[in-house]
DNA sequence: CAGCATCCCGTAAACGTTTACGACGATAAG
DNA sequence: CTTATCGTCGTAAACGTTTACGGGATGCTG
């Protein structure tokens, strides 16, 4: 492979210069600039990253981690490549690569991303279903790595971060069943420590008190983020006795679940027991009957995501002068018929 | 951030020697490595990849391209994250990172391809999706860049691929719908240049000529591998005159919409039309009817992907003396209700 | 005791960039 | 004519590693 050693004796000119043209900075003549734009093309020159991060201490990537293995099938994924593709949208723009880094099974994810970042994979982080302590944020806190959250965690502290308005939609959708009837609701929430769990259920129980209804922590279910899980909420809610008459789900996969359990024993959603679940995916409308949901734009989520991620990048900041940010991300209710007047 | 020299004043030994022992090397000995092991948990250090990439011409992670933006929720993406796993698995046992490269919009893959590897981000990639004639194959192929494609190419040469044995599958499915009395079946191709349609296109006509029916372009619909392409593919076999009574759908996406438009015009699905979709996904058993369809294991594949790749990446390829690999990878029927027979 | 092999370890070059610094010629100002 | 300014370019150091090479100490053999 090519370097720029040889792009400059190809070209008579010495390394210096055609570093500089090629970097557009300004004290080089026209003529020669085009002369080494041209004398790359032909040889297919391109920058070799590790020499340039060497010396600069910067590479031009960022990573997003997922999370893939903890938690299969929990986010139907159609949210991380929308996310993506805003995220990707915004930093091309400043010529950034996006790169993924999965959630390794074995390792610790925030010794991991640490690992990536002083391998000098990536420049800085967007971490996504953050947990109520999360030793990622921690870490690169402390580390003073460039990241942004999508979650708060417990401690929210003074990191970037933007979140799913989980907290005022749990609120709407309470408000929403209340008046159409409902008083004895069972919430479905994940059975590990995500945060976003907490704060719909801290929505919850604020919308029942507006309402003044007792909270019943019997209505509270946690199960795991998938079909199986929305089975089992089936089961669980099925006995309850004071049988309830809607169903709040906080993954879309559950009520795929509990649309089957109810099925099996006789009854039908929307009729003998309201669902509302969250986030609207693809399936949503092809459910029978239709969910009803909430939206999310993702697109426009990965853009905020990346510009409030460079806000917080020293070399970037000054694009951004709205700062680092802290931002609830609003929802949008799409009304199906599953969520039926009592 | 620590690097290698402070490390090594702080113990008092040179550089060269902290890195052999860092490195195990066997001329350090064990007293001083166990001194060096220990300073360096202790300071935290880390090696800076960009130094040794430059220094050794290799950085220890390969990319995974996966089709994002092009054909988005093409492929519902528990496959991805599956083939992600057991790859990651393999590849973890030898120290080596994968991360996931999306699909620039608005670049040419190849060229995006190249960027990567002469930047030192990765040294090796697997690429997916490839189409009929596939820029990124050419290039890799004549850079000597070590790769595997899932899926072959129309001029399927001598690089490592692995593919979905579409062809084998394909006929399978016309077998079973003959035997169960379907002679005029529709199939649901996907209206770009993906290798597999037309590799599945060829596993269809060949079972046709096994079983003597005349093989009828009108049967054959390319529309968008998306539940709205299965509701177009509705509208059009609808009106096929001599109505079809079997529907043989290459992803699973269009199922969802072909029952959808079925319902509409009051047909079922197994009974008023067969149908036989791919690939299993986690929605196939939730709907109703349960879909008939074929299972691939995705943690194999991954597993199988990255042996093959590491079978040509000349540092690992001792380890894995099979060679370089072409593989047909099977796939599993499973039996469900949308099958009916006539 | 000379000679030699062995075991460790230090020295320094090399990888491909970027960039501070200085040099050179040409032009403008005094 | 001298001096200052400006535009352009070459030189060389630096980034953090790895590794070929050589050298000193030690032990062994003859």
């Amino acid at each position: 492979m090519i370097g720029i050693k040889r792009l400059a004796e190809h070209l008579n000119i010495s390394i210096g210069t055609v570093s500089r043209a090629l970097n557009n900075r300004p004290d080089v003549s026209e003529e020669t600039r085009q002369r080494v734009l041209e004398g790359a093309a032909e040889l297919g020159y391109v920058a070799n990253q590790s020499g340039r991060s060497l010396r600069q201490g910067t590479t031009r990537a960022v990573g997003f981690m997922i999370e893939s293995g903890a938690d299969p099938g929990g986010n139907s994924d159609d949210f991380f490549l929308g996310v993506f593709d805003g995220a990707q949208y915004v930093l091309g723009r400043h010529h950034l690569d996006l790169v993924v880094l999965p959630c390794s099974t074995d390792e610790d994810p925030a010794l991991y991303l640490r690992r990536m970042v002083a391998r000098r994979i990536v420049d800085a982080l967007i971490i996504s279903a953050t947990h109520r302590e999360d030793s990622r944020v921690e870490l690169l806190s402390k580390a003073h790595i460039p990241f942004i959250a999508l979650g708060r965690t417990a401690t929210a502290s003074d990191h970037p971060w933007i979140d799913l308005d989980f907290e005022g939609v749990a609120n709407r959708a309470i408000d929403r069943l209340v008046a159409r009837g409902h008083r004895r609701i069972v919430v479905g929430l994940p059975n590990n420590d995500i945060n976003l769990g907490f704060v719909f259920l801290e929505g919850v129980r604020s919308a029942l008190r507006r309402h003044e209804i007792p909270f019943d922590p019997s209505l509270i279910i946690r199960v795991a983020s998938s079909e199986a899980g929305g089975y089992q909420l089936g089961n669980e809610a099925l006995v309850i006795k004071e049988r309830p008459t809607a169903a709040l789900l906080i993954y879309e996969l559950m009520a795929i679940g509990l649309y089957r359990r109810l099925a099996e024993a006789g009854l039908q959603p929307g009729r003998d027991l309201a669902v509302i679940g969250f986030r609207e995916s693809p399936l949503s409308k092809f459910l029978s009957p239709t969910l009803t949901c909430f939206r999310v734009s993702l697109r426009d989520l990965g853009i905020s995501l990346a510009q409030a991620l460079l806000a917080s990048m020293p070399a970037y900041a000054h694009l951004y002068p709205d700062g680092a940010v802290h931002k609830m991300w609003p929802m949008e209710l799409v009304e199906g018929e599953s969520d039926a007047i009592l």
